[in-house]
DNA sequence: GGAATTTAGTTGTAGACAGCATGTC
DNA sequence: CTACAACTAAATTCC
């Protein structure tokens, strides 16, 4: 099918737009999507595999449907997916159609999301938005969920189903899209959401998958298994792609491993790369530690790795380099399988296994297996892509045929069943004013994937849970269920309903608590990601004890939660150098972690301590000061003394303490005192901070 | 005697959303 | 119910 033909459904301005893109005839997934109603206005799924060309039947729909005069919210599992596709999407503005965005990090100007056509969020912040009655909520005619089979997810698939369920609610003429990867049971999706089912298994660039062992590779071919000679360990299969131009992605099961394997390859690498001493330089811009410097060796050759505790430039920076085919080849741990695009001729899946606590290692599902499968095969570039499993013998090789190669994704099932996230969205079903009895809950709840999988009754869970909630006081029920004040504020906070228990216990109780102890009640909290305790972390230990008398909470040494009170105290100790204006790479290599965990606990934290704040505010709590003004500390790493320095744009703790010794304790100071510190902090800074701040 | 190598024992394990108001080294 | 790679310390061999 050629796209002239779309004209009349997206105009003839769209189609033009389309040509320019270089895209004049349709894939054949996308023209089953057109045949079987994607200008119809039925509700659709389309499970097909990742590169085939889902993106497109999105934005196919969103024009039809914009053109028409609805609105549509595009959402997406992951920040750094949202602003690709805002950068994808914001190429419509020049047909005239308006695209936002909005998460955590990062929103359009809100009168902008007014008018916006499309608005690209992540499943979390269009809950969010909901949840605190955005008034263009109401407008959306269109939702499209990109990666829905992830409602699988036990973190974070519940708030997928229940968003559809909301909105839903709010507009029961919305028309769904969602995009999924292939699954087996992608039918009850689409039952459940009543829509039209696409499924396929085409695709653009053919996959070979294979398992290699020692000296050769099984591979499976159009028919039959076949084996084929191949050199004795990963690095010649490596050199191998290498030696034909194609680049390499490794995934590996856990961080060490995965940068180990990098500066191993390194030495391989640095024959078919070319000097990237450039981008190993601006590895270190913002950070000089362990890792990173590991990381400039590796990427100076042409060589890298990519996990999560890389700091977020650092990941750009080298998806780039790869898209840019300077860097050959990534090592990788699960982040880059459902990441952004970055698709490579040959996948290596090395780490098939996995520690999980209490299973000892246990294989990957086969869904994640094909999910990093499906990143082999470039398209424009390779005219195939393969993925090899890594075994060590031949029978461990015919096994991974079986179990993974010919194996079948699991079925997605919904998590919505556990109890924290039943607790967590009844709470907003209530705040939001969606239902105000047991049955009115229960019907919202009969609404999502969850009750279409599970015939049982969830009125006893329910009615549990409502009693738990008036227990902590955020509902009220005489007759109907209304939320109250507090329990409306831990709604549109989007925290556990614990975690509010816990914030709402400590304003009630305290009135004077020290920074420790502050730190101390985050970490707390089921919101809050806790550090892990080392064998050799007795110091830790140590700590707490001096601390003893400040804390809200200590366990005795018997307790049976005595090593979680310790792993929180940990956390919070992190964040008491963090905020005494420790170094960074001091406090990485002092805790064991990377400065990509340091920022992200930090930005957490920070999270945190807003929530704290307005819930010690409600309470009237004057500990709602010292709460803020720590959170700005958390914010920028500093003690008290330069929170004031830290708000100037241009200066962070470094800076901020450079001035500060030298007496520059202020703005003011900072122009009566240029000199000193353009010798501190340079010419160029100082002029800039000046520039900004002169009114 | 001291270095080099083998062996036995120990250690540690993936990822990342949310508020609010704007920006580092 | 489960592993395993990487590191460290101890034991053994080699020069």
């Amino acid at each position: 099918m050629q796209v002239d033909e779309l004209k009349e459904h997206i105009s003839s301005y769209a189609v033009e737009l389309l040509k320019e893109r270089g895209i004049s005839k349709l894939y054949p997934p996308q023209e089953e999507a057109v045949r079987r109603g994607l200008f119809s206005g039925r509700n659709m799924v389309i499970a097909i595999p990742t590169a085939s060309g889902k993106t497109l039947i999105a934005e196919l729909a969103m024009i039809h449907e914009v053109i028409r005069g609805g609105k549509c919210l595009y959402t997406v599992p992951l920040k750094a997916l949202a602003s690709e596709k805002y950068r994808e999407f914001r190429k419509w503005s020049d047909i005239g159609v308006e695209v936002g965005i909005s998460t955590g990090d990062y929103d359009s100007r809100d009168e902008w999301l007014g008018n916006a056509d499309i608005i690209v969020t992540t499943s979390e912040k269009a809950d969010s938005l909901v949840r605190n009655q955005a008034g263009w909520i109401r407008n959306i005619s269109m939702l499209v969920i990109d990666e829905a089979h992830l409602i699988d997810s036990a973190k974070r698939g519940a708030v997928i189903e229940v968003l559809v369920a909301k909105l839903r609610k709010i507009n029961p003429s919305l028309r769904i899209l969602a995009l999924s990867a292939t699954i087996p049971n992608a039918d009850e999706i689409a039952e459940w959401l009543n829509a039209e089912l696409v499924e396929s298994e085409w695709r653009p660039i053919p996959l070979y998958e294979g398992v290699f062992y020692p000296g050769k590779i099984l591979k499976l071919n159009e028919g039959g298994v076949i084996e084929v000679k191949a050199g004795r360990n990963v690095e010649s299969v490596v050199k191998e792609t290498l030696e034909e131009g194609g680049q390499v992605l490794i995934f590996e099961s856990t961080r060490r491993n995965a940068e180990s394997l990098a500066e191993k390859l390194s030495s391989v690498v640095r024959d078919y790369a070319e000097d990237c001493s450039d981008l190993a330089e601006e590895v270190l811009i913002e950070n000089e530690g362990e890792m990173s410097q590991r990381l400039a060796r590796c990427v100076r050759y042409g060589s890298a790795f990519h996990h999560a505790g890389l700091l977020n430039y650092q990941r750009e920076l080298i998806e780039r380099a790869f898209r840019e085919r300077r860097v050959k080849v990534i090592c990788a741990t699960p982040t880059l399988a459902a990441g952004v695009n970055l698709p490579a001729r040959r996948v290596i899946v090395k780490g098939i296994r996995r520690y999980e606590s209490g299973m000892g290692s246990v294989f990957i599902k086969v869904s994640e297996y094909k999910q990093m499968a499906g990143r082999a095969g470039r398209p424009g570039l390779d005219s195939y892509g393969e993925a090899l499993i890594v075994a060590k013998t031949r029978n461990e090789a015919v096994e991974m045929m079986e179990r993974f190669v010919l194996g079948e994704p699991e079925k997605v099932t919904s998590k919505l069943g556990s109890e924290n996230h039943l607790r967590f969205h009844t709470l907003s079903v209530i705040a939001e004013g969606i239902a105000n009895t047991l049955e009115g809950i229960e019907d919202f709840f009969s609404s999502t994937f969850f009750a279409y999988q599970n015939e049982f009754t969830m009125r006893w869970e329910i009615q549990r849970i409502v009693l738990q909630l008036e227990k902590w006081g955020f509902v009220r029920s005489d007759g109907t269920i209304v939320a109250t004040e507090i329990g409306d504020l831990i709604s549109r906070l989007y925290i556990d309903p614990l975690t509010g228990y816990i914030f709402k216990e400590a304003a009630r109780r305290f009135d004077n608590l020290t920074e420790m102890a502050l730190l101390h009640l985050i970490c707390r909290t089921p919101d809050m990601e806790l550090l892990y305790l080392r064998k050799s972390d007795e110091w830790v230990e140590e700590e707490a004890y001096a601390f003893r008398d400040e804390l809200t909470y200590f366990p005795s040494y018997y307790s049976s939660e005595y090593d979680w009170f310790l792993r929180e105290f940990k956390t919070a100790l992190c964040l008491h150098d963090w905020v005494n204006e420790r170094d960074e790479d001091v406090i990485c290599s002092k805790y064991g972690i990377a400065p990509g965990d340091l920022r992200r606990v930090v930005e957490t934290a920070e999270w945190l301590f807003h929530a704290l704040e307005r819930i010690m505010e409600h309470h009237g709590n004057g500990l709602s000061v010292e709460v803020g003004r720590l959170g700005e500390r958390i914010r920028h790493g500093v003690r008290e003394e330069l929170v004031e320095l830290v708000k100037l744009k241009w200066i962070g703790r470094k800076r901020a303490r450079k001035l500060y010794n030298a007496g520059i304790k202020s703005l003011d100071d900072l122009v009566e005192k240029r000199s000193v510190a353009e010798r501190l902090i340079g010419k160029r800074i100082v002029e800039r901070v000046l520039a900004e701040h002169r009114r």
